[in-house]
DNA sequence: TTTTCCATGTAACTCGTTACATGATTTC
DNA sequence: GAAATCATGTAACGAGTTACATGGAAAA
C-alpha cells in the first residue's frame, strides 16, 4: 500500500520511466523505502493493470527504449484516498534491535558495554552523513530532519542504556519474568 | 536471524512450549517483532532440524500434549554468536510512514494538519498506554523506555512538521525536486 | 449450549528478493 | 579492450501470512 502511494506520487509529480523512478527512490527516499528493481518494474506495470496509469513506449537518442509511465484521473482518485488515509495513520514501529537487549544478561554487562558502543559508532556516523546532507526542497527536507531527529533521540536513549549497564557491572544479572 | 535469536532466547531461559512462547511474545515483546504463531511452530521445528534445540513431548493433567524445546549446547553457542552480532549492529529504521509526507503538497495544508493532527492522537494514546505500563524485571524495562522515549522524540518532530504546514497555508506548495 | 481457551499443525498463497538474460553505449 | 551505465524484464526461490482442521476442556 506505501509503496503504491509511492509509486503513483511519483509519475503523479511528472511522467517518468521504471529506471529512472528507481533512481530517484534511491537517491532521495532510502530512509523511507527499500524498493528492489525488479518489485519496481512489477509495481508499475500491477497500476497498469489496475486501471490507475497509462503507459507507453519512448526512445531517446540511440537509448535503449522506455517504458514512461503517467497517471490516470481514477489513479489520481486512488492517490488522494490513499494518501489521506495514510497521512492520518500511525503504524507501530517496531524495534527488531531490541531483541538483543532482551537477553543482554547472558553476556558479561563489560562485553554488553563493548559491543553497543559499536552499535553507536555506527549510529553516530550516520548521524554526520544525515545532517551533511544538503538542504533539499520542500517536503523533502522534512524527511532529513526526521532522520536526523530520530537518530538524535536513539543516541540518547542508547547512552542510557550503556550506563544503565556500566552502573550494574557487579550487580548479578536481573533475568526476564517468569510466566505467572 | 533476529527471530532465530529471540526464539533461541527464550528457551534458554527456560524450556517452553511453542504456544507459551507465542503468548510470552504478544505479551511482552510486541514492541520487538511481530511473529505468527505459525511462523513460531515452524521456526521452532527447523531450530530443532539444525541442531540448535531438541523438543520432547509432555502433557499435563487433561491438557492437550506440549512440544517442550530445549537449547543444545550447539544452540547455545550459536546464541551468543547471533547475541554479539545482534547487539553490535545497527539496522537502519525505515519510516514508511514518512512516504506520504513526501507528497503532501497534493493536498491543500489545512487538510494535511487535520489529518496528522488524527496520526498525533493515535500516537498519544499509544504513549499514555506505554508509560502506563508496570515496571517490568531487569532488561525488559529498557524496551519500554526505549518505546516511550521513541514516541515522545516522535511527537516533537510531528508537532515540527504540523507547524510546518501551518505556518505554509498562505504559500504555494513546495514541490519534490526534479530530476537534474 | 454456545463460545472461548488450550495446543498443534498443514496447505495454499502472497509478496518480495536474488539471480539471470539481453544488448547497445559510454567511460576508463 | 574491459568495465560500468542504461533500460527492461523473467524465472526460481524463500519467508511469512492466512485460512483451515482437529479435539477436548472450561467458562459464559
Amino acid at each position: 500500500m506505501e509503496r503504491e502511494l509511492l509509486l503513483l506520487g511519483l509519475i503523479r509529480r511528472s511522467r517518468m520511466y521504471g529506471y529512472q523512478i528507481h533512481d530517484f527512490i534511491e537517491r532521495y527516499l532510502v530512509t523511507c523505502t527499500d524498493l528492489k528493481r525488479p518489485t519496481a518494474y512489477f509495481l508499475l506495470d500491477k497500476l497498469v493493470k489496475q486501471g490507475w496509469a497509462t503507459h507507453n513506449e519512448e526512445r531517446e537518442g540511440s537509448r535503449p527504449p522506455r517504458q514512461v509511465y503517467q497517471i490516470t484521473p481514477a489513479g489520481e482518485q486512488h492517490f488522494q484516498q490513499l494518501l489521506r488515509e495514510h497521512l492520518a495513520h500511525y503504524t507501530q514501529t517496531r524495534f527488531t534491535s531490541d531483541i538483543g537487549l532482551a537477553f543482554a544478561d547472558a553476556l558479561p554487562a563489560a562485553e554488553v558495554i563493548t559491543l553497543l558502543e559499536q552499535r553507536r559508532a555506527t549510529m553516530r556516523a550516520a548521524l554526520t552523513t544525515a545532517s551533511a546532507a544538503p538542504a533539499h526542497a520542500g517536503t523533502l527536507q522534512l524527511l532529513v530532519d526526521h532522520h536526523t531527529a530520530h537518530l538524535e533521540a536513539e543516541l540518547l536513549w542508547l547512552e542510557r542504556v550503556i550506563t544503565h549497564f556500566a552502573t550494574q557491572t557487579a550487580d548479578p544479572p536481573t533475568p526476564l519474568p517468569r510466566q505467572e
